[in-house]
DNA sequence: CCAAATATAGAATATTCATTCGAATTTACA
DNA sequence: TGTAAATTCGAATGAATATTCTATATTTGG
């Protein structure tokens, strides 16, 4: 009998989500057809199938390789030592668009998340996630003095998701928001907020 | 011959935007029916298709309604003397979901715009007048000193947007956002960086 | 009061699309 | 090397649904 080939499979899921985020990010989430991330895939339906069960795995699995991905690029921005600094840089890079879910597909999911209990409990554990990386970082700089004691990590963690979510939904609607000036803005907002007082 | 009842029409027209707004907030605008609208507003598919050509066409009417109240909204709440306590209740009004788009809805009518051209239009509409009346707001606490002088109104209307809007969807999309924190944070965020240093 | 236009209804259409199914092809173990 | 399992294919299905079409009812101006 013939077993089963975890580096091909591994291969064909990651050709498959790949094709499926590139999709999403261009078309939405209810604008891409499968047929469309078959293509992209150059693969059959029944072979895509063959590998998840249905479209909603799709941004599942999408959301969990990302939430990864965005857990090690903050600890990596955090380990340096000016933590503000840090925490810039990582909202700059949201409109930077550079890899994963962002913009347009991160309010699309949010949206749905209010609709569909699946999506909405894979987003809270990923929100969790940031949001319990991003309060470990700020208190970790109250400890060290650099920023105000006076301020909650946890509550300033989500408005710092909540600020990055909001931004770069608004790049990607096109809603006319001038990037350079909400940047250097929001570079305003959290010295201001954060530094010691 | 008979006459066009105009009173009859902008009472339909109502009846009609309303239940649909209903239904978008909440199950989605992809994931209403026209069919469900129709059961809301207690009419055949025929007789809404003679006051809306499309489903489209019923958001960008909502969007134009909501608009206007936001507008009214935000001129309200900024003639009191004080700028900040008033930009903080107007985003705060935003998690009370008081009436109109919020949360969801909007995250996904922005998810929207960036792959509807017509969709788009609207939004930078919307946006525009938004920003502007914020921007002004702020230009005029600059001027009477309540606020630094040193920000760019623009960009920190642009900011203060993004935050409402990334706040409120977390709060619909269930991300575990403790609301409470959020809040004070936001307040703590705003008082900081508006007030004069 | 009567025609003609409007307001309303609801069935029909046509299309899109997620998913399924059965078969064909390839591969790796015995 | 034969064969059973895994891999891949692509047509078929079936449901959902936005929109259209045709018919009926209601109103109003003359």
């Amino acid at each position: 009998m013939r077993t089963i080939d975890r580096t091909r499979t591994a291969e064909r899921k990651e050709q498959i989500l790949e094709a499926a985020l590139g999709c999403f990010q261009e078309k939405g989430f209810h604008g891409t057809s499968m047929a469309a991330i078959c293509q992209r895939a150059e693969m059959s339906p029944g072979h895509l199938y063959h590998y998840f069960r249905s479209k909603v795995d799709l941004i599942e699995a999408i959301t969990l390789e990302d939430c990864k991905r965005a857990e090690a690029n903050i600890a990596k921005l955090v380990k340096k030592k000016d933590a503000v600094k840090g925490l810039l840089r990582g909202m700059e890079g949201v409109w930077k668009n550079g890899q994963g879910i962002h913009g347009a597909l991160n309010a699309e999911i949010l949206a749905e998340a209010a609709h569909n209990e699946r999506v909405s409990a894979i987003i809270r554990r990923r929100n969790d996630r940031i949001r319990g990386l991003l309060a470990q970082t700020l208190k970790d700089a109250q400890k060290s003095g650099e920023i105000d004691e006076d301020l909650d990590p946890v509550g300033t963690a989500s408005v710092l998701i909540a600020l990055s979510d909001g931004l770069s939904a608004a790049q990607d609607a096109h809603t006319g928001i001038n990037i350079q000036k909400a940047r250097a803005a929001t570079r305003r907002f959290l010295e201001r907020s954060l530094s010691r007082s």
